[in-house]
DNA sequence: ATTAAGAATTTGTCCAACAAAAAAGCCGCC
DNA sequence: GGCGGCTTTTTTGTTGGACAAATTCTTAAT
């Protein structure tokens, strides 16, 4: 709208102006007084811009070289995903709920789609988790990691981004909910189902694969539902 | 780190500050000069700071009253999704791959969780469709809508969120290639497909209603396949 | 051809000033 | 007391200039 403030303005004539010539990551933009000559506009309000794009993740601006297109990666819904659990309040629950059929798919994905290599780092991950089950702490850190590397098996950039944003943007108060509460009986569970998990997407078993994805997350849902029922709230 | 640019480092701060103080949407945050004065830095330190918080999404400056915390909604996840397709030249399959297993939870948890209220609307929708099917840019029009709808009566924001933005970032171009060259026999099989997941909300029958998403799904991931091979790449 | 110093380009940061919009305070009127 | 309507104050919008910092380009010397 003619309302919106200039640099506002500004941003969406430069990111029309990306899409519409195609740009690469790592192309260059026009200097700033180049832009601020072009839209006939103070150098300050092209830095707004420039800024506000930054932060929409499309630009990178670097001292003394210039603004360059920034390569896709998960700051936008890192961000969207702490605006929710931080501000917004969304609750936990609701993320699981959107997480659980992505990651079924991840690991269904991952299973058609696995090579050889990615198989040794699951292998791997897993072979680690065995050893550290009971330390809460350390298992939490392989359990991201293991998700992680199963979405990236799966060969889709979107579910990579989706699967590793919503674990970094989990603060470390409800990582703890997810597992420090738990006894050593149902640790070595989860853990049974990691190790499940795992050999069906070694074996190509897609549906399998899926299927073991999805008891795994039912289950950490009921657990969540339990705790909160106890808790009260 | 301290090698990153100051406002950069100042919108950390706020942001660190926004999330400890636990900010609500709609809360107004302290005025520009008295931030610069807090950080010691200059007022357009502090403007680009907020600029890419705005960009972020996490806050809304407004002419003549100050920054406020800006709720929730699914521009991040656009910004994401257009920067995917438009920029980074990730493909349309992709996305969809991505989309299917949410959209079917969407459906299962639409069935679940409906309203009488949520039904008028799906079933108004489905009205229309019918009345519009051999008019392709209008039934797009509407399969949007009929999509958000179930996704709105999923009562998940997120899901709500992705749904729609994952829509929005699409282009006319790609619109087009899901729609408008089908055949009138095969615009009336995705129609009915919308008939049965509707019939399936309004009777709660969760599994069948994720069920019939899952075919409409795999029925349009076909159908690109397809063209793509015939279009030669 | 290599290297190193210098020049040019580009972004980083600050400051000062005024415009524009909104909010807050004030004052008279009913 | 309450309620418009005006003024004042606060706050963001925008510009221009100045200099610092980082990078890149140029050039000259070996």
């Amino acid at each position: 709208m003619s309302t919106s403030s200039i640099p506002a303005q500004i941003a969406d004539l430069i990111l029309a102006d990306l899409i519409q010539t195609g740009a690469k990551p790592g192309q260059l933009l026009p200097a700033e007084a180049r832009l601020a000559a072009k839209f006939v506009v103070s150098r300050s309000a092209v830095r707004e811009a420039l800024k506000q794009l930054a932060g929409q993740g499309y630009v990178e601006v670097v001292n003394g070289r210039g603004t360059l297109v920034r390569p896709l990666d998960d700051a936008q819904l890192t961000a969207y995903f702490t605006h929710a659990l931080a501000l917004q309040g969304v609750p936990f629950h609701a993320l699981m709920e959107a997480r659980k059929p992505v990651e079924v798919q991840s690991a269904r994905l991952a299973a058609q789609r696995r090579t050889d290599e990615h198989l040794v780092e699951l292998r791997g991950i897993i072979r680690r988790m065995q050893r550290s089950i009971s330390n809460a702490e350390e298992y939490v850190s392989l359990d991201r990691e293991l998700h992680n590397q199963i979405a990236l098996a799966s060969g889709n950039i979107i579910i990579t981004h989706f699967v590793h944003s919503l674990r970094g943007s989990l603060n470390e108060q409800t990582l703890h909910l997810l597992y420090r509460r738990r006894n050593r009986q149902q640790l070595e569970r989860v853990h049974q189902l990691h190790e499940i998990i795992v050999s069906e997407i070694a074996a190509q078993n897609a549906e399998a694969a899926a299927r073991a994805m999805e008891i795994h997350f039912s289950e950490a849902l009921t657990f969540l539902v339990e705790r909160k029922a106890i808790s009260g709230r």
